[in-house]
RNA sequence: UCCUUGGUAGCUCAAUUGGCAGAGCAUUCGGCUGUUAACCGAAGGGUUGUUGGUUCGAGUCCAACCCGAGGAGCCA
């Protein structure tokens, strides 16, 4: 038999008989020939079986295939400009066709879908061309994550799941039964990062994290991926540096290796194309003056037909505020020295301004919003207890926490970045459930 | 949790003032040697989300409930 050959690697077998296993995606008939779509996992390629080309028995075969049905055929390979697929443009002129099952009729057609109907048979959607591209390039994202830091000095520790207390709020946890005692799945591994990077220096963790929060919009999942890099000797200005180097990393290669992926998303090019360092620093008071301004002249959402509300200083960004903000920069934009109110009790305010802290949240353009959020952290006890306390949350549970600012204490920094709303952008999806494979979400965790 | 909005064939939708339940795609059968979500002809396919109410008569009006979608808050 001819090898086996996959489709993303058609164009190198030019003139050569070769093998394609693998599943209808559409079949056009016309009298004596059966055009087939075929779709192997790495792609899609025409197969064009003629009747006079094959057994009368296998023609009939053919003839018979539906939409998902299973098979192998043999075909001599050809350029062809007419030829869809992805990436389209070469042809197999099919000779021997073997159907390994005729499927049943598949109820998702190439025509329009409701997104109930779709979520519900996320099992076969996944199959379909622009569900098939986003978790390509979801797992490319992943390598370039990995990639960047593994290149850059820093460890792989990762960190528990199963955790007996809350980073944040309590409220946004899921509970679980810890042989008879409540335990939590964990929203973050931050905290278990800073005691790592006592040991190791640069530190990452790379994982599901879970926030049982009632939110209902385009921008959450209860269950998501979030890679958590931790920083010894960084303070602020130097994470933001780390930043944009990473998310810049992480596009850059995305456009390098996933071309066929985003044309079938239909990706405009050009945002993407501008993700270099440095990203535009935004201080905090200066985004709550731009809002402001733009609220004062009714200008509008980005995307809405809601006008930009106004912000008082010191509280935390809406998700309008957001998206304005997003949406007026070309490359993302960090976002540093939040009110120290609003942000988490870890974060080391500005040494002569306490009301600010050393914060900084990425946001990535086009609207799409907060993308990474991360600080540089309390490195001194005392004042770390302060704040545990004026938070009013358990000391007993955070001394561990504590002692790592009595041994050796030096600045430190980190942040989290997103996974899936980072696939959101890059792949210009305008809903994260999309971007992993069987999305969490609010109301729904089925299949 | 709140606001807005929707549920009719496997799917996407239509059905005038309350008056016989409709179409395209998909499926099955027939035709066609270059189709690109093909085209032409034929057939099958319905407890109109659920329960109750108003009415001679309800997909349509009323009430409650169930399940989605969009947005807010919260967040990565």
């Amino acid at each position: 038999m001819a090898p086996i050959v996959a489709i993303t690697n058609l164009k190198d077998h030019v003139g050569e008989e070769v093998t394609l296993q693998g599943w209808v995606y559409h079949k056009t008939g016309k009298g004596k020939l059966v055009f087939l779509q075929m779709r192997d996992g790495t792609g899609i390629c025409q197969a064009v079986v003629f009747k006079g080309n094959v057994s009368e028995a296998e023609f009939e075969a053919a003839t018979a295939l539906t939409q998902e049905s299973s098979l192998i055929v043999t075909g001599l390979v050809k350029a062809e400009a007419r030829a869809p697929g992805i990436p389209g443009g070469y042809e197999v002129d099919v000779r021997t066709v073997q159907v390994r099952q005729i499927a049943d009729a598949y109820p998702i057609s190439p025509k329009e879908h409701g997104i109930e109907f779709l979520m519900q048979n996320r099992h076969l959607w996944l199959r379909s061309s622009r569900q098939w591209a986003t978790m390509r390039v979801r797992a490319v994202i992943m390598q370039a994550i990995r990639e960047w830091l593994d290149g850059n000095g820093f460890l792989n520790v990762d960190t528990p799941i199963i955790t007996p207390a809350a980073a944040e709020g309590t409220s946004t946890l899921f509970e679980i039964d810890y042989h008879g005692e409540p335990a939590y799945l964990a929203q973050t591994g931050q905290l278990y990062n800073e005691a790592d990077i006592f040991a190791f220096g640069k530190v990452y963790c790379f994982g599901p994290t879970f926030r049982a929060e009632k939110s209902k919009t385009r921008r959450h999942l209860q269950e998501f991926w979030m890679v958590e890099p931790e920083i010894a000797f960084c303070d602020l200005e130097q994470l933001m540096e780390i930043e944009e180097q990473f998310v810049s990393h992480i596009v850059q290669r995305c456009l390098r290796d996933c071309a066929a992926e985003l044309k079938v998303l239909e990706r405009d090019l050009t945002h993407l194309q501008k993700v270099a360092p440095p990203f535009p620093r935004l201080h905090y008071d200066d985004a709550v003056n731009m809002i402001n301004a733009a609220a004062q002249k009714g200008e509008l959402v980005p995307g809405y037909p809601d006008p930009v509300p106004p912000i008082e200083w010191g509280d935390d960004f809406g998700s309008p505020h957001e998206t304005y903000l997003a949406a007026q920069f070309e490359k993302p934009v960090l976002v540093h020295h939040y009110p120290t109110q609003v942000k988490a009790f870890y974060m080391e305010p500005e040494a002569d301004r306490p009301e600010v802290c050393r914060s900084v949240d990425l946001l990535a353009p086009e609207g799409y919003g907060e993308i990474i959020g991360g600080s540089e952290r309390m490195s001194d006890p005392e004042k770390l207890i302060a704040s545990i306390q004026a938070h009013q949350l358990p000391q007993e549970i955070y001394q561990w926490y504590v002692d790592l600012r009595r041994y050796g204490s030096v600045v430190h920094s980190g942040f989290g970045l997103g996974l899936e709303r980072t696939v959101m952008w890059v792949c210009g999806l305008d809903h994260v459930r999309e971007t992993i494979a069987f999305p969490r979400t609010l109301t729904n965790m089925r299949p």
